[in-house]
DNA sequence: CGAATTTGACCAGCGC
DNA sequence: GCGCTGGTCAAATTCG
């Protein structure tokens, strides 16, 4: 009997609803006499050299099989009504009295029908795995929103008494607390979409030195990581709180440093070095600057600069071309990126209307994703491109992954050229400005369609992706798009996830790289 | 202590 | 010419 238990065991350990296998399984086996359960399980021996061994004298042990076509691997799983099985149920069977052939039959039947069930139970095993899989990561988020959702309200709580427990007089006498204010009244504006501050970040005891690092929470940030860098500088303006503040916030930040949520950090895959930092007029979050350093006068450099209109999203402006090979690990995903503007570039009124009808950023807080829409705004013309890394993008509360780079080394040829892909400084190259303005009126050549059809399918499905679009496009042109629904909680992570949309091979041979540009708009949910 | 980041200063382009 | 804005530099600061 040891060895029914190891079977009921190793049954109920690859069914998600084990208890459920367990009692089909007493009651098949109250229905077969008193054999033991081994043999029955026996009738799914994988291999067809076992069905010599399926007899009463066999032992489980030798077929290791058996446990294979239930294991959590589907893989090895091996579909039962492909090997006749000799269930040997003419034991259980033998004192009915019937004859050798009609006992047969009947057990025929009945294999046939416990073979039917076991599918059964086999399809059902996957889809409670699926579910349970599904519920693992829904729970996952819920959890990672929980709690950002009470470090916010902590955090808010805390800060109003702070400002009611500040003196007049002590605002009269410092002007610069007032104006610090206003730009803290910013910060907490975008803090309320974002939670960027509020989730992660970590005091520090350096003297003099209030800011918030995340890279005590987060572990060593990467020198590229831009959104990294973009926080740093949201925490920068915290350094300009007045004292009071500060200590509130540090007393906040000490309570929640133990927070096991850690934000997802994407970055791009090429090595960036930060050597500036502004402020940008039209938008109260600052503008960062960073040169690539993968190369030694690698002329390539990019901005990164949150949306005003949707804090949510990052803007990040490439410019240059790489004198280096990029990391290869980045081509699937500069794949990808090119499939998603060929769709785009198919088509620029289903886009739009895509947009209108997502209810703008209403999922961009919600999902557990990134999506990224691409838009240059260096350009006389508004272009839009967009980065389907979501698949890549770790999830919320999963340790700290990284996607890589997106070279479009990898890009099509006929979006080589296209506006989209590929922008001009203005007032550098007016010339070959001219000649992608004649390009862009072009339509994309038919051999992207069924790529274009493949990603549009990925597209339509991901609402992120619409919000972002909204958010961009509602940036670049100024219009109003209903936001009526962003009111979810977001994941706090920025994913800088920028994308060098700009490759060598979009120079024709032989030509000196000419400056380019490129700006990527990316969700940070 | 080296590397990366921060940040004020400086410079250039552009419009008035 | 002046002011505004964006981009870059480099010393100071921070961090591991």
């Amino acid at each position: 009997m040891e060895n029914q238990h190891e079977h009921r065991h190793e049954l109920s350990f690859t069914t998600s609803s084990g208890e459920f296998l367990s009692h089909n399984l007493d009651r098949r086996n109250h229905n077969s006499t008193d054999r033991p359960i081994i043999k029955e399980v026996d009738f799914f021996s994988a291999s067809p050299n076992n069905k010599s061994h399926l007899t009463a004298n066999h032992h489980p042990r030798d077929s290791h099989d058996d446990h294979r076509i239930i294991t959590n691997d589907g893989s090895s799983s091996t579909p039962l009504s492909d090997r006749p099985v000799n269930t040997g149920l003419n034991l259980t069977c033998a004192s009915s009295g019937m004859p050798r052939s009609a006992s047969d039959e009947n057990l025929d039947a009945k294999l046939i029908s416990f073979q039917g069930e076991l599918r059964m139970l086999h399809e059902e095993n996957r889809k409670l795995k699926s579910m349970l899989d599904q519920i693992t990561r829904s729970y996952s988020q819920l959890q990672a929103q929980l709690f950002i959702a009470l470090h916010k309200q902590k955090f808010q709580i805390q800060k109003v008494e702070a400002n009611r427990s500040r003196s007049g007089q002590e605002l009269l006498m410092d002007p610069r607390v007032s104006t610090n204010l206003n730009v803290n009244e910013v910060v907490s504006v975008s803090e309320e979409k974002t939670e960027e501050v509020s989730v992660s970040v970590s005091p520090t005891s350096k003297k003099g030195d209030h800011r918030p690092h995340l890279g005590k929470v987060l572990g060593k940030q990467p020198s590229n990581s831009a959104e990294h860098a973009l926080d740093r500088s949201s925490q920068s303006w915290e350094s300009s709180k007045s004292p009071t503040l500060l200590q509130d916030s540090k007393t906040q930040d000490q309570q929640h440093a133990d927070i096991p949520f850690r934000k997802a950090r994407i970055s791009d895959g090429c090595q960036w070095r930060k050597y500036g930092q502004k402020m940008a007029k039209g938008n109260p979050c600052p503008r960062a600057y960073y040169r690539c350093t993968m190369a030694v006068g690698c002329p390539v450099r990019k901005q990164v600069q949150r949306c005003a209109e949707e804090k949510t999203v990052l803007i990040t402006t490439y410019e240059g071309n790489h004198n280096h090979p990029l990391p290869p690990a980045a081509s699937a995903m500069a794949n990808t990126t090119s499939a998603a503007a060929a769709m785009l570039l198919s088509g620029s009124s289903s886009t739009t209307s895509k947009v209108e009808g997502s209810g703008g950023g209403g999922y961009l807080s919600c999902m557990p994703y990134a999506s990224m829409a691409t838009l240059s705004a260096s350009a006389p013309f508004p272009t839009i491109t967009l980065d389907l890394t979501q698949s890549q993008i770790q999830r919320v509360g999963s340790p700290a992954g990284v996607t890589f780079p997106l070279p479009l080394h990898g890009c099509p040829q006929q979006l080589i050229g296209h506006p989209v892909f590929f922008s001009q400084k203005p007032q550098a190259q007016a010339v070959n400005q001219i000649q992608v303005v004649g390009q862009r009126l072009q339509p994309p050549s038919p051999s992207s369609s069924s790529m274009v059809d493949t990603v549009s399918a990925a597209i339509a499905s991901d609402p992120n992706f619409t919000a972002a679009l909204a958010a961009a496009i509602s940036s670049i042109f100024g219009t109003s798009i209903n936001n009526s629904n962003n009111g979810g909680i977001g994941i706090a992570h920025a994913n800088a996830n920028a994308i060098p949309l700009i490759n060598a091979t979009s120079v024709s041979p032989g030509s000196p790289q000419l400056p380019q540009s490129c700006t990527t708009f990316s969700t940070t949910n």
